[in-house]
DNA sequence: TCATCCAGATTGACTAGACAATATCCGTGA
DNA sequence: TCACGGATATTGTCTAGTCAATCTGGATGA
């Protein structure tokens, strides 16, 4: 019965299958090395194309990269908190919080981002967000951001030319005292913003712009902020590589 | 002379550039055919294997799929507003918000789930949530929410044993006034909650009971739910398919 | 009329090779 | 000792086929 299970199933599947167990049970660990396709493809009893074709089934999972001329390797990852929030409430705020950040704690990591300012034509998601129509042109601001040297996520705020024309956000420096501070000096403080995440595969842009490897999906999270009278004032479109964070929000009920 | 490798770039790279480019400009609309294998090896020169790890590409970015025997075809996705704030908040609260769910709304679906309860041992993402150990029984209420038939999303939510213990939370029925409520009349109102949204391909199992097509990566939403003294009460894991969905938060600065 | 069967088109799985690209290891020579 | 260069192992790309699986639609027959 299991016997004509197997020979049902295709080969390349049932290559996937073993090795993805083996990694699910802890068999193999991250950085452990798989089998050459040669081997496998003996182990298996099928040609070498055929255990690549079972290889690809889980790097597309993101479970294994393969490294030329290495092999094929258990891919790691360990997440940093991303806590939107955090750009108005410093810091942890409930005991419970503490627990999340002991655990995953940076330690030792040098960040480092990359600032670029410029005038563009909005985009239809840009667009509809900020209420303006598609093509006005809006100021982005657009940051990568680094840990120990490896990109991490693609930032790019997005406001009206009008509100912040001549400002210092227009400058690409750092604004130590943080942008939004900034906006509520220019007369625009915020008093609400929504959050919108949406899952999905990586643009070959963002790929290489993240250093992405094959079988990572992103994070796409836009924040549009408004004004207490409703108008929107920023919108910050952020693109987080799934194998490198966790979203964390915190919730009170009132 | 010879070939002269038109490109540098493989003629794998080159058909799956060269439709990525057709469907993001819009020449090429959801639910659209693509050439056949066939008309594409012709078209590039190539043999068919090699158009096919072309259109491979693109099925592992979440772009097309293939529809044997009839073809290929772009992937259509439409995001159904997931928010998981009104569990509590139950309408939209801003005038912003009314934005969104107009542009998203539910017209003419109908909603449907499945409900499971089970005791079971608590897995370790589960066991440190709930701060019990690995291992210890907790409550699992299982659902999967469909709508027009087809699933969208599974939540499962883990009590605690003796919270929910003899209680209506551990029958498999609909609870109408929501479970929260049904924990804050056991004596476990929940004050504060944390949300943690991970992004990563799903696992067979959930490709199966999402009924998901490759190329789709899902959102695996946690929400851990205290009481006001800090002792997590509730810890319901969310795994949403990311072309089916987007997660709507909504935040105020007070 | 209506159900049934079959041919055809298309993707899915696989074989059996060839040559290219790449990083490491190791031996050679200055 | 140390720099350089080639051998080597491994993955990457591609060709040229074969046979299987699946759905549609048209032909066939009661």
């Amino acid at each position: 019965m299991d016997k004509l299970r197997s020979a049902r199933t295709p080969a390349y599947q049932r290559i996937a299958a073993a090795y993805r167990d083996k990694i699910a049970s802890g068999e193999l660990r991250p950085g452990d090395q798989l089998p050459t396709e040669h081997e496998l493809a003996e182990a298996f009893g099928c040609v070498r194309q055929t255990a690549r074709s079972g290889l690809s089934v889980l790097i597309t999972e993101g479970l294994i990269i393969a490294r030329r001329p290495h092999g094929y390797f258990v891919r790691q990852r360990e997440h940093v908190v991303y806590r939107p929030q955090a750009e108005s409430r410093p810091l942890p705020a409930t005991p419970e919080m503490d627990r999340f950040f002991q655990q995953i704690t940076e330690e030792g990591r040098t960040p480092s981002q990359t600032i670029e300012v410029s005038m563009v034509a909005a985009t239809p998601e840009i667009a509809q967000r900020l209420q303006v129509s598609v093509g006005q042109v809006v100021v982005a601001r657009r940051r990568v951001r680094f840990i120990n040297g490896e990109p991490v996520n693609i930032n790019d705020s997005h406001y009206p030319l009008d509100v912040v024309k001549d400002s210092e956000i227009m400058s690409p420096a750092d604004v130590t005292r943080g942008t939004n501070q900034a906006l509520a000096d220019l007369g625009f403080p915020q008093a609400r913003a929504i959050d919108e995440i949406f899952v999905r595969m990586p643009t070959p842009d963002e790929m290489h712009r993240l250093d992405l490897g094959p079988g990572t999906p992103v994070a796409v999270h836009y924040v549009t902020g408004y004004t207490a009278d409703g108008r929107p004032v920023r919108c910050t479109l952020n693109v987080l590589p799934g194998d490198r964070h966790v979203i964390v929000f915190e919730r009170r009920w009132e």
